[in-house]
DNA sequence: CTGTTAGCGCTTTCAT
DNA sequence: ATGAAAGCGCTAACAG
């Protein structure tokens, strides 16, 4: 039989518990677990018992007895260097453990960047040292979903796939993009804007198609191929994207920002350029970071609603956990007026 | 008897992998552990049937047998959102990761800001969900730590504390402020400076302390009391205080900041001052954050070795969980000349 | 309502 | 070198 690790003292057990209140184990559980087949008279006396031995449940003989561990891994798979960079992750990191508290499981964040921690990673969840799995990051990495997928783990991804291959499959929450950007362009056209650009992140993003679809269906003329660029997420981009349009396309009076850093760049170039924000030139964001309201002039943009999301995905894992099937969540976004139109 | 979670296909175990290799659950539980009690021969037959059965060890089980659930805590007492609005603590976590890899222990970052994300993380800790806890943020909240330490855990402490009351109790490893704050004010003193500020953090946070009393060891006469104020760690902070500053003291030549963010604060003041940085004010930052490099100018500043921090935390951690006494190591600093001083 | 008993999946001593 | 058997700490079906 196994050895006790070094000369730790042996921990309190349920049966020590049981021994000092003069009841079997079973009902010692019984009591912790408030089931109502004890009595309050046998439950306080468990509690006492519990209470001199100073007795704390094992995770791990529980975990094994009733097939749960009471986690859920948060999976993220961007560079912690990065992920850190964003704050749109911190705040659906906060979501997810509000959706939680009460539920007795416990968010653990399981950061898998290099293709080593993602074996790692995968591991242990095949080893069931989690309950479910809400992915933060389900955009790059094909194999890795397909891998989640294998472990037959319930799985909530944070992120629109594009043609959601794992409907049925894996959960899903995001924002509806497309609603979020109508949501700006329809604020140009009631501005009286005419000659609108879009400056946005990358093409292969699904966020970015499902916004420029948006913005086309609203703007229709308004918003012309030749205006509308791609560029990296960041103010850098924004900055040199924005340069060259005023180059080619002097006349803009409108710029939809495909991140609030991107538009913080365009605000830049705007500037070095000469043109005045919002009288000659209107500018809208996305994402609502904290740069948003702190940027001078303080950017309107749109809000994603993060920690909802996060809310909801836990609320999703839960489910699935409990049995319940997958299904997709997409939550609305918000206009937030500030200067910049 | 337990009932199986709902109608999931019962997974493949260990008794199963034996019969399909025509041996007993010992002989698997050896060769999967590879201890050399079972031939070479043994461990293949035993490998093949792994294959064929597509067993995947359950890590709930193997964590009663051996006590050990083969994860380590890290812990993070700050709220997520400031967390994510300080690349250091991503520098650590990734450190972290990397110490730990090839130990088949995983890093679980274990989020605890509020009062009830603390119990619940204690709880999760007493009952041995973790084999050991890294605390990246120590310095708040004295009753956490006492629980750390009631926890029977190993723990290991990110960050220096004053007085180390926990010295024989915790590990700790961090980096050496005093040595870090002397190499800025040597490098000040060999360019000549004079009449020097020092822009500090908050008074009471042990680094402030030590790089107080390292500037101080090393300028002397040449650090006045009076040109010596502590503010926040951010730019804001940095940039009324240094506003404030040059108000009361205008001729100063050189600035020590508490942080580099402290230091882009004093920069902006310094230019809206008139000011030349480094011809007529050098400043010297603090961490080496990516801000410091993309500033304009190029910030001079201290690196502190986070990542390398990271790895010998989760060093120390493994160390600890395998019987060893906690230990205190701390890192040395590196001064990194750009163009502000 | 409570106790008895049989596991959960793995490891390790002991005997061979 | 291998197997039998006894746990690790907890839960839950079953019988009373």
């Amino acid at each position: 039989m196994p050895r006790r690790r070094r000369d730790a003292p042996r921990a309190v057990t349920i049966a020590d518990v049981a021994r000092e209140a003069g009841v079997s184990r079973a009902t010692v559980s019984r009591a912790i677990n408030d089931s109502d087949l004890v009595t309050a008279e046998t439950k306080r006396t468990v509690e006492e018992a519990i209470a001199r031995t100073g007795f704390v449940m094992n995770a791990r003989g529980r975990a094994l007895a009733t097939g749960r561990a009471e986690t859920v891994g948060v999976l993220v798979t961007e560079p912690l260097d990065e992920l850190f960079d964003d704050p749109t992750y911190g705040r659906v990191l906060r979501g997810i453990a509000e959706g939680l508290t009460g539920s007795g499981f416990l968010p653990v964040i399981v950061q898998a960047s290099s293709e080593s921690e993602r074996a790692l990673a995968l591991r242990s969840f095949e080893r069931r040292s989690v309950d479910a799995v809400v992915h933060l990051t389900p955009y790059r990495g094909g194999d890795l979903l397909e891998a989640l997928a294998g472990t037959g783990l319930p799985v909530v991804l944070c992120g629109q796939l594009v043609d959601s291959p794992y409907e049925g499959v894996f959960s899903t929450v995001y924002s509806d993009d497309v609603r979020g950007a109508r949501l700006a362009a329809e604020r140009l056209v009631a501005d009286g804007r005419e000659r609108v650009a879009a400056v946005l992140g990358p093409a292969d993003n699904p966020a970015t198609v499902d916004r420029r679809r948006g913005y086309a269906e609203v703007l229709g003329a308004r918003l012309d191929e030749a205006r509308t660029v791609h560029t990296g997420w960041d103010s850098t981009g924004g900055f040199s994207a924005t340069a060259a349009l005023l180059e080619t396309h002097p006349d803009i009076d409108a710029i939809l920002a495909g991140s609030d850093r991107i538009a913080l760049g365009a605000l830049a170039a705007l500037r070095a350029a000469g043109r005045r924000v919002p009288d000659d030139v209107a500018v809208i964001g996305f994402d609502d970071h904290a740069i948003a309201a702190n940027a001078s002039p303080p950017l309107t943009t749109i809000a994603q609603p993060l920690v909802e999301e996060g809310q909801l995905a836990a609320r999703l894992a839960l489910e699935m956990i409990a049995g319940a099937a997958p299904r997709t969540e997409i939550l609305p976004m918000r206009l937030i007026p500030r200067t910049t139109a």
